[in-house]
DNA sequence: GACATATTTGCGCAAATATGCAATTATAAG
DNA sequence: CTTATAATTGCATATTTGCGCAAATATGTC
């Protein structure tokens, strides 16, 4: 595991590491069609600027995809993706010790 | 999930998600005894107090241990304790959406 | 074009966070 | 008791972060 990739899973878990947004991908793990901003704004206590910083932060970090669809904004969970970085994570903690310390 | 389980996790994934606490955590991962703050100073860009007050927050998230041994204080990850935490918020990411929507 | 809805952005603010340095505490060794 | 090492804590500071509000932007409808 090298810097670039502890800072990338770094920012993967402080993306997720906030609540509101944390329930913001609860959201879309139970959703099977996208959300739009104004639907997964229900699911948070913020207004409606917070939710779209929120998203957007997400959004960055590869953790939702997003796609115009008329006048709305669709969001939806990259479920693979966020698992893949996870399991990355997971195989570390895993992984029986290298060094005889 | 309820919400005292999302503020749970989301307190483990933001301790996590700091990047000088990870690379902690990979250090720890790589050692098969516990280690003192001195030893662990060394994977990090930060001075003594810091490493210090970053141990005391994996510490209060559960994320390690520590044992006075003598002079030095001995740190050692808690694996279990995070893998199972990790593999509920995979759980959920897997799970099958339940609302139509 | 006028209006409505959805989303983003600029601004300011308060709270949280990370950090280094110096002082303090805890323990061991002489 | 004095000294040395390990770790924590108080303090000051700089930066980041989350938030709401109002304004701006984007798109659809009439």
């Amino acid at each position: 595991m090298n810097k670039n990739e502890a800072q990338e899973l770094a920012g993967l878990l402080k993306a997720l590491g906030e609540f509101n947004r944390l329930s913001l991908v609860y959201k879309l793990c139970q959703c099977k069609v996208p959300q739009n901003a104004m639907c997964l704004c229900e699911c948070c206590s913020v207004d409606a600027s917070g939710v779209s910083r929120h998203l957007k932060v997400l959004s960055q970090e590869g953790i939702v995809s997003s796609a115009r669809k008329g006048r709305e904004i669709q969001y939806s969970l990259n479920r693979a993706e966020v698992l893949k970085r996870l399991y990355k994570l997971i195989e570390i903690i895993e992984a029986e010790p290298l060094s005889e310390t």
